[in-house]
DNA sequence: CAGTAATAGTTGATTTTGTAACTAACAAGG
DNA sequence: CCTTGTTAGTTACAAAATCAACTATTACTG
């Protein structure tokens, strides 16, 4: 393809890591849209609460750098499919304590095998040194700002 | 903090590359929102114009990746404000070639500017080889499927 | 050449996200 | 305590993305 002016988008890191992120979150987003009729960041709650056992809405928008309102809808959905509880902290009645039910835990155990398989399959064909080097170099990516 | 199960999410390659992104993108938003108030579509198809001087919408949807919806509204945005121009091609009158302006192409050559220096700040703290073996595999995790 | 299928691009309806304003509960200073 | 300020979370409205249906044009096929 000729070019007319030699700036290449496809090595500049916001479009690329956007190409590389759009492109791993439609492969995985297939299985929980399609085995649960999961939002992508109903997935994030879902695995937070997995992952850490209990936490306030603020606490998973703090680590998961989402903003509240999407959290607080989120939490809808997945209290209306019953996937998990919420509890009135009563040491400071503005928040609350969210966990996940049995078959909260069951999709989660669920959709974590499914990660770690997908994970595994992202990384094949590159080195584990390399890996390490990019999951380090992402992490330092995303933590500006 | 304490964790009930032992997956790290923080290095679950479709979560990490989707915060990394989400930062580096913001960022760059700024500028371009700011300065133009363009959006993360319309850069991108101003982008394409820039770079390979000529091409349809659905030419720049296949290499951007972008849903002809999409870009057909940023094409109109982009010609609303005199930054593209739009001419029927007469050897296929469904389509249409699209460029840019004159003034589109200011603009185009500001964002250039912008988009050098900020991938330079971005990769800065890293070594020449660690950055170049970034975007090789950040390229082939964009290019599966 | 009809007649059907395919392609370029647009438009409209629905869903999802983002922004701002809001309620309820707590905190701190006088 | 009472005013003022802050924090947790929700809700309402606007902006944007997604999906499906549509028009116009070209390509295929008998």
């Amino acid at each position: 393809m000729p070019k007319k002016d030699d700036f290449d988008l496809q090595l500049f890191l916001p479009y690329l890591l956007n190409q590389a992120a759009e492109q791993a979150s439609l492969d995985f987003q297939q299985v929980y849209k399609g085995r649960y009729g999961m939002l992508r960041t109903e997935w994030r709650v879902l695995f937070h609460l997995g992952i850490y056992g209990e936490l306030t809405a603020t606490e998973i928008g703090e680590r998961a750098r989402m903003h509240k309102t999407k959290i607080s809808r989120a939490v809808q959905k997945l209290t209306e499919r019953r996937y998990l509880a919420r509890v009135r902290d009563e040491a400071d009645r503005r928040s609350e304590r969210l966990s996940l039910t049995p078959q909260g835990l069951a999709v989660y155990q669920d959709l974590r095998l499914v990660a770690e398989d997908y994970d595994t399959a992202l990384t094949t064909g590159f080195s584990v040194q390399d890996v390490t080097r990019l999951r380090s170099m992402l992490q330092a990516l995303a933590q500006r700002g």
